[in-house]
This record gives C-alpha cells, structure tokens and sequence, in this order.
DNA sequence: GCAGAATTTGCAACATTATAACATTTGCAG
DNA sequence: CTGCAAATGTTATAATGTTGCAAATTCTGC
C-alpha cells in the first residue's frame, strides 16, 4: 500500500510530490499535452501538502515567487491539470487537490478532516456500484460524481496526542 | 410513490410547494423555530421548480416583489432553512433546492440533469452504507456526506420528443 | 530555417457568490 | 411596561471565478 493513500500518518511527503510530477510528466507526454512550468509549478504547488488549496493561495505562491500571474494564469492552469486527471475541485471546499490515482480510471471520493483539514482520495468499487446502480434506477446517465464526506480523520478524533 | 419523487415527469408541482410549506411549518413549530414571512418566501421561492436557486436569484425575486433586501437577508434566511433541514445547498450549483425528505433523517443524492436543470433528491440506503463502510475502514468519523452526481436525466437523453 | 496556424500567456476589467460589522426593529417573558 | 434575545436592515467588503483581447510562444508543413 503506498504512502500517497496515508495523508493522516507520518510519511515521506517529498515523495508524494516527486512521484506525482513525475507521473505527470508521464501522463502528459503520452498525450501530447503540454506540462508548461506555470503548470507543472501549480501542480507541484497543490500538491505540497494533503491540504486542498485555493486558486487564491495559488495566485499568491506564484506571486510571491516573482511570477507574475492574475486569476486567470491560475485558473487556466487548474482547468488543464483537472481536464488531464491530474488534479481535482473539491467543490464543498472551492479548492484544489492533487489526484492520488492518476491516469486511472477512477471515481474520486474524498475524505476531508474539518479538524487538520487534510484530504484522503478514496477508490471504492462498492461505493462506485451502488451509485450507479441507484442512478440507473432512475434512468439517470451519469457523467459525473462529487463525492465528498466531511469529518474527522482517524488522527484527530482518537485524541491528537492519546491512544 | 409521491410525485414529488419524480421532478423530470409531469406531476401537478403546486402540491410539491403547498406540500412543502405545511412541512416546513409543522416542522419549524415542533421545534419551536419562528418560520417568518422572509423565510417562508424563500423556502416558497426555492420550491417554484425543481431547477436550484441561487442566492442572488432568491435575492431578485424578492427585490421584484419590493422586499427591501440585500445579499445577507437571504443567506440569512437560507441558513436557517438549511439548519432545519428543510432545503440544500448543492455545492456543484451553489445553488438552493428544497429538501424532499424535510424531518426524515436521510443522507441527501442529488441527481441533476446538465440539460434541463432540474434536481431529483434521492435517499438510497445501499449507497449510504457503502459509504460509511468506505470511510469506516479508514476510521473515518463521517459528520456530512455531499453526493452530487451530474448527468443527464431520462427526459433529456431518450431525446426530448421521442419515446 | 521560415511562414502561417494553433496554443499559451499577459493583462485589464468585470461578474458572481458570500461574509463582516453594526445599527435598528421585533417578539416575548417577567 | 421593561428588558433581553432573536431577527432584520444597511453598508461595505471579501472571496471566488470569468470574459475579451492582444502579445508571445510553440508547433507544423515546407
Ligand atoms: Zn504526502
Ligand atoms: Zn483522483
Ligand atoms: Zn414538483
Ligand atoms: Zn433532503
């Protein structure tokens, strides 16, 4: 099981982020699709914690760095790396996260701790059937699923520091 | 099954509102809640179709009817609707549909058709469950589920004018 | 390499959604 | 009636996201 599913336990975070641009990298060539620096840098950006981030704190990582970048560089970037699979829009949170399967097919659920505020990416095939099924019950075709639970994550509700 | 489970077939939709409203007041005086008059107007506004409302949307309806009101009036109004369970707000929307469950404790799906607009509010108990064995086994505490599933509904994609 | 097409970026203004802060009014209990 | 809490009015502002167009860059066919 790697790391990258484990945002609630200690573990080498640098490599999250190495992997995640190096797959990236990978991704995109595969599909001619061009990883600019801004892009690659907002990607890297997001995905320096497990803490969604906002286009806005984006905007002003970029800024601070020297670039100089409006809205409209941040959320152009965010529309490309979302449109390759390689982030995702936490629509309860108006913020991004970096995808913790990319490349593969898979609908996202996330688990987001209101306390830390860290962001879990789950793949649940179970989940994932019972929806469908419940949308084709009702003749539905579905496109797409936000699926988003709030709450607390295993290290904030046993206590920060007991069990 | 009510009619007021079916938004994308004809169904006499005054019921749904005037269903609605005898909820909301029968409710709000269980719990000793003060549905006012602004309140009330909005939940009526948020139940005129099955498409949700924005604020600013609720906001110009009132403004027309020569309500003197502004921006936190209605979020004002929509927080304490949304407190006593008796609308939602869709995160992929931001966006106000009214709850067709109001009093019965469920966990909301929202099914919204990207062509006509409209919402169906599901409760479905499987899904339910397999979400909260999804994130159980992450001894995730889950406190709100936001399930948004966008798509097209059986109105819109068996074409609009045949079978 | 070079001209032309397509994509990407810079930039300014603007649109939409949501909240903060404080004064005023209203409903209700004693 | 009086005093308190809840609700509302009012103004301003914050936060999030978009449009439109011009300039620069990159790709493509030659
Ligand atoms: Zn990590
Ligand atoms: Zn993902
Ligand atoms: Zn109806
Ligand atoms: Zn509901």
């Amino acid at each position: 099981m790697p790391s990258r599913a484990l945002p609630y336990r200690p573990h080498n975070h640098d490599d999250c982020v190495s992997q995640a641009l190096t797959d990236a990298r990978e991704i995109c060539q595969q599909k001619n699709a061009r990883l600019t620096p801004t892009r690659e840098r907002v990607l890297e950006l997001i995905w320096q914690s497990h803490k969604p981030l906002g286009a806005y704190d984006v905007l002003a990582e970029l800024t601070s760095e020297g670039h100089n970048a409006a809205p409209p560089t941040v959320y152009r970037a965010l529309d490309f790396l979302q449109q390759h699979g390689l982030v995702h829009r936490i629509a309860s949170l108006n913020a991004f996260t970096g995808c913790a399967h990319a490349g593969e097919h898979h609908t996202g659920m996330f688990l987001i701790c209101r306390a830390c505020g860290n962001v879990l990416e789950l793949t649940d095939t179970s989940v994932a059937k019972a929806i469908h099924d419940a949308t084709g019950a009702e003749a539905f075709r579905t496109e797409a699923i936000t699926l988003e639970v709030a709450g607390l994550c295993p290290g904030c509700h046993t206590g920060p520091h007991h069990e």
